[in-house]
DNA sequence: AGGGAGATTTTCT
DNA sequence: GAAAATCTCCCTA
């Protein structure tokens, strides 16, 4: 897939961007270097979705998921952890895809000093994926491209990618809109 | 190995 | 004032 066609498949919605972006590479270029892992697990989340931060409409906290496809929203949640979204669908529409898990590429090493952790603890959940990276707030409603990029990682076959209920919230609960890839021990937890 | 509670603060009701 | 798209530590088996 070439990045023309991932973003098209971000533009047609949440769904298919969840499971466009499974094997794509999301780099933050930092002043200690690039810092890179391959997305092996995500979340769809849809404005009609009663998980959705969207589902009550636009506030000041969620005006960056409403942007066009490719923008970037981060949130922060729990008093202390951001987590990251690639924005899906027409600009006016509240959705997006959650970055639940990444399996680490490049700057490993920064990783570590981020994390103060190893292995797996690394990346395997949306805040600590955060934290590894380096992501912050200042990254939300920027676009992917500058401040975060999108390139082309592992080969992902539609055989497998596994898809499950979603994890941590307390409505829509049901909804099979997680996303990730069968076998990789970075996911956050396998079905 | 697995479960439960605490941390901690922004955001919306 | 309550809940939150979570993580970590500490406890018990």
């Amino acid at each position: 897939m070439t990045q023309a066609e991932l973003f098209e498949e971000l533009r047609k919605g949440a769904v298919a961007g969840a499971k466009a972006l499974l094997g794509w590479k999301l780099v933050h270029p930092t002043s200690q270097g690039r810092v890179a892992g391959y997305i092996v697990e995500t979340e769809a989340y849809v404005q009609e979705d009663p998980a959705s931060h969207t589902f009550k409409g636009q506030t000041t906290r969620n005006a960056s998921m409403f942007e066009a496809a490719g923008t970037i929203y981060v949130y922060f949640t729990y008093g202390m952890h951001y987590c990251v979204n690639i924005v899906t669908g027409p600009k006016g529409h509240g959705e997006g895809v959650l970055i639940r898990a990444i399996q680490p590429a490049e700057g490993i090493e920064i990783m570590k000093t981020n994390r103060q952790k190893t292995g797996t603890q690394l990346t395997n959940g949306p805040a600590k994926l955060v934290e590894a990276l380096g992501i912050t707030s200042a990254l939300n409603g920027q676009k992917v491209g500058d401040a975060l990029l999108l390139e082309p990682g592992l080969k992902i076959r539609t055989d497998d990618i596994q898809v499950a209920t979603r994890i941590g919230i307390s409505q829509g609960v049901e909804e099979l809109a997680r996303f990730y890839v069968k076998g990789n021990p970075y996911v956050s937890r396998t079905a």
